[in-house]
DNA sequence: TATGAATGAGCATTCATTCAT
DNA sequence: CATGAATGAATGCTCATTCAT
């Protein structure tokens, strides 16, 4: 996002730029492949002074995950409209991803396919990302169980199951509206809803598809 | 599987034992975090024997994904009856597709995770065995369409989004359910059946989820 | 000894805190290992300073042995009671040796350990150092053979083995009596001068160990 | 010694020229200040094949360390001949050790002034060494005190400091007589038995060298 | 007087790859 | 068919040193 400043410059501003050159570096060639030589120089900086401000190529990886989930959490939280019933904050929230991730690819990529590569200690920390919007898609799920449809208790391990299908589903339709041109944001909200709140309701109303002794659905 | 067998043998069984052994390594470390010295121990070779028969350590990837694409796609296709309802014929699929992941689980992380952390030449590779699935998935769909809902005349791009975010969440599944004990490949299909077939019923039956302008759902 | 004072202060000062961390740091890592950075952060200055002050490392380095070996050398002189006889003088110069050593042990390691393993141009700074100490001894045994044994004529390079031999027994005393708790600087002298000064006197009136025809001594 | 063979060729053979030119440039420049890419160079081999056979700086260092250690130590068990009186034996120990240092000053300067400045472990590995030949030496005090002086019992203290004294007398001799050019190992043996063991024999009978209250000595 | 910002150069270590046998 | 021997080219990281203020 516009060319590197050179010379003299705050610290603040400096982390900035490299935390920039990281993502975008990391997100390209993943964790292994990246090369500090290659960040530094796309920061437009010496390779010492990343060590200066960053300390190592874990510490900086680190420090890209912690800031791209940061933003991407609270892009997501900015975009919820907490009065609204849940299946259209779940909308919101899903535009607001997608938006986020439509935005910035390569802090997506290195959330969702370069950090997750990386055995510990990087996949702890998207962990928490994780279990913080499965935890918050759950509740969607159950207040609206609640509000909707009379509450049918579903069981724990399968409105678990459901919230990680549904997360992974989005994380996955973000990847490829990314990688496919004209894909907005929206149609990928909306595509998603269609695709998934309905077989929900189906379910919360008990009219689930039954797999192998009946013929088919319905 | 089986101890690897040294001293002479021949040409076929060695460049199994090798794939083999790349597959575990490019499955634990990532592509290019394994190194060839790794891979040629766990084999039980020289190093040189594995460049020999397998050129280089891009060749080597490579042929580790063709093999396990090819397994893979086999494994669905070999699970699919194709007198079934449509609806059966994808209950299957998944079912075989989440068998075979959890049978090899690191032949799946090398398709799923680590072929597509590394851009080209590898993602092309994926990108074909993906096209496949998801091509045979978008067929399964206008089948259904057409057999059970008179033909909606669904917009290609809708299909296309809902095969991409069916095939994108039994992906992630598929990781979920080998990182979570006590989750069967028959249960993983059953969960994602529910999930999203009903929701495609929804709206092949022009019940869609409506966005922006109603308040709620149904 | 002491905590640094930060703020203004004048020149002398700031170069003694920098020279004292200094030696701590070259005493107990090294030429080559210890960082400028260290010794900055011990002297409690920015490094810029250091440089302004003490040119370079190598610069800082010569200083802290300049100032190691006046300062002991000084000790030692302060040390001997010239009106003594010579092995009186010769006990108290080394109680003082032992005495300045076990008081200052950094600055001995720098001296005997660390700038002798640098090579030039460290090891003439010391050279100087040890030719006065070799010199001083020397002149000690000559007095005391004119005094004691009316001046045997021993060989001139005959006493200058000595004078080395006695010199690296009290260096090498030194470095043991710092490293072994209980040794008082007194009885290191005492023990040096059981060890050497009779051999010295049975030199001096011909009653030398004879080394190969005689099958034993005295 | 000796142009170093390119090509081709055993391990054991490579290995012992990658040990050469280490212990050159180690007891030239120093542990820390001594680069892998010199050895390599002097060895006349690439950096690679020394991590491939030696695998570390500090491994590389140690194996130095323990080859010259035992050479020395062998050297001096070689030279003395057991059926001798403790002083002859003595002074043969020290010929061989003066003659073995002469003939491999770097093997020395290694094992002398390069280990012992670079803290654990590399100290421990010189004070093996140290430790046989102090208790050697020891050992040859208190045969001779039985054999020649009716047994004094001198306290466990003092001839721990002598004999520390001596070998500490006996190791600044060699880099001594390293350094200067026409001293013969026979003369460096010769010059230490004079210093040492009358001093010795006058401590035994009782003739010890009187600090404070007298005067003088004798 | 004093320092935050910055770097050129070097170092230990590793890896994919190739010969000679 | 198979390998022990060997290396060019990086890579992560550190350090002595210098400006601009």
């Amino acid at each position: 996002m516009g060319a590197v400043r050179t010379g003299r410059m705050p610290r603040a501003v400096r982390e900035r730029q490299m935390l920039d050159a990281a993502v975008q570096i990391f997100g390209r060639r993943g964790y292994t492949a990246a090369s500090m030589d290659e960040i530094a120089e796309l920061a437009g900086v010496s390779k010492p002074l990343v060590y200066l401000y960053l300390n190592s190529k874990e510490d900086l990886f680190t420090a890209c995950i912690r800031r791209e989930a940061a933003a991407l959490t609270e892009a997501v939280r900015d975009g919820v409209r907490p009065g609204l019933p849940a299946d259209r904050q779940l909308y919101e929230g899903l535009r607001a991803f997608f938006t986020h991730t439509a935005r910035h690819p390569e802090g997506w990529t290195v959330l969702h396919v370069q950090a997750r590569t990386q055995g510990e200690p990087f996949a702890a920390e998207i962990a928490v990302m994780r279990t913080d919007i499965v935890a918050f898609v759950t509740e969607l799920i159950l207040v609206d169980a609640r509000e909707a449809h009379q509450d049918p208790a579903l069981p724990e391990r399968e409105v678990a199951g459901l919230a990680e299908a549904l997360v992974g589903a989005a994380e996955s339709l973000a990847s490829w509206a990314n990688a496919t041109p004209g894909v907005t944001p929206r149609q990928a909200a909306a595509t998603l809803m269609n695709f998934a709140w309905a077989g929900l309701g189906d379910l919360m109303e008990n009219r689930p598809w039954s797999p192998p002794t009946e013929p088919a659905r319905r």
